[in-house]
DNA sequence: GCAATGACGCTCT
DNA sequence: CAGAGCGCCATTG
């Protein structure tokens, strides 16, 4: 079967699970990119930035999702256990005109991303 | 059912 | 800033 524990409070099947968090990667424009973490949350589900991983590293190969622009939270490329397409990732991203630190790390501030809709909603004083 | 396993993250020192 | 420690939670064996 293609159930998921209830857990997360969402009746779903595991493919539509990794499709609302392919669907947040998708808008993720060229030259910037976005945390586990915060995918997670505008997905829908916070607190689930690992299975924002699980769900990248399902992914075919010649899936139209960005997943090279995707980050962990310190704005570094997350190191796999089993395939080296890290490496791959940090070319994709230069290739979009990111730049890396010397210690090979994103600046967030400059390069990150978030939807409108997650924005701080910017208060105009009253007077 | 239970322990281990992550392309993670936050806090504290 | 670097580490350690702990929290997190679906999946896997």
């Amino acid at each position: 079967m293609d159930l998921v524990s209830p857990s997360a409070a969402r009746p779903r099947t595991v493919r539509s699970f990794h499709e609302s968090f392919y669907a947040v990667v998708r808008r993720i424009p060229r030259g910037r990119v976005a945390t586990y973490g915060d995918v997670a949350i505008i997905a829908g589900y916070p607190r689930h930035a690992r299975h924002v991983g699980v769900a990248l590293r399902n992914l075919r190969e010649n899936a139209a999702v960005p997943w090279h622009r995707v980050v962990n939270a310190r704005g570094e490329i997350s190191l796999r256990s089993r395939s080296d397409s890290h490496e791959l990732q940090r070319i994709l991203l230069e290739a979009e005109g990111v730049e890396f630190s010397l210690e090979g790390r994103i600046d967030l501030r400059r390069y990150g991303w978030r939807p409108p809709e997650y924005r701080r909603p910017t208060m105009r004083p009253p007077w």
